[in-house]
DNA sequence: AAACAAATGATAATAATTATTATTATATAA
DNA sequence: TTATATAATAATAATTATTATCATTTGTTT
């Protein structure tokens, strides 16, 4: 936890940002519910437990200053509302996801599946691959049984 | 074009839905503009131009309809607005889409490159896909010859 | 024609995000 | 240290996209 604190302290120093406290509490929240995929809203009512005086506009902020310097990924499951998800340590590209049709739970790929696509759309289409959003979206582990129960 | 009106005509008579005027404007629009990435707004004005009665909340109910019907996908690029993209002929999955992030220039990538990684999914996370959404975000050959000549 | 259901247009309401602005904290220079 | 400049913040107003409401229209079934 620490270490990673301290790693994204010095990827903000190396931008010349600070780690303010508002700052520091969002990436607490961010790292302490790395599984989930929480809103700017959820983010906001999470960081008043440790810091309630903080405001929604500096959650945004942060969160806006997070994605330029690819701390976190924004992405959008089609819900209204954007997710921030924190970028695996030391990830080249953001991870992929299985949306459940029937649930909506939300679940990890953490591997990287992509490689091979990746090499035809450089070499036939001629793109300069930076990074990718996956995701699928189907039945999950879960509702599968539930159906076949029923 | 008469042709894929039809088909669509037959999809909303399926489900006891019918082809209203407003509706075929509204297809038909996307049918012209079937390479672009329009939002509902954009959408709006140009059947406007066809139909000039029309409600942007009809708009809005039109291309929901169509979502559910699977005749157009509802995607989000990461700008604040939902795009609508009409499903090509006899897709089985939403296509793929490479991303500018020089130019913000969207290319279409029609053939289905996620056949193996669907099978891993299911095979080695038990996760039953039904459709996928994938982006690529990297920089586009005219952009790449741009950065070569400066 | 009467009755009913589906669809529409106008517009109000909602919800997410961004902009503004006065204030506060932090860093730098004299 | 004190003064001064800069960056960041909180509160809140404004904006924007989308959805809900409701009176009216259209089309269909008796
Ligand atoms: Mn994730
Ligand atoms: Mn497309
Ligand atoms: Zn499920
Ligand atoms: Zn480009």
């Amino acid at each position: 936890m620490e270490h990673r604190i301290d790693r994204i302290k010095k990827q903000l120093h190396a931008q010349s940002y600070k780690l303010t406290p508002q700052r520091e509490a969002t990436v607490r929240v961010l790292l302490e519910r790395e599984e989930d995929h929480l809103s700017a809203e959820d983010i906001y009512l999470l960081v008043k437990e440790k810091a309630p005086e903080i405001g929604l506009a500096t959650v945004y902020r942060t969160l806006e200053l997070l994605s330029e310097l690819k701390i976190v990924d924004k992405i959008n499951f089609g819900d209204g509302v954007s997710r921030y998800d924190l970028r695996k340590e030391g990830a080249e590209h953001f991870h992929h996801h299985l949306v459940c049709i029937e649930c909506g739970s939300v679940e990890e790929v953490v591997d990287d599946l992509l490689g091979d696509v990746e090499k035809i759309i450089e070499n036939d289409w001629g793109f300069q691959v930076k990074d990718h959003r996956l995701t699928f979206h189907g039945i999950c582990k879960q509702c599968q049984k539930a159906t076949v129960k029923s």
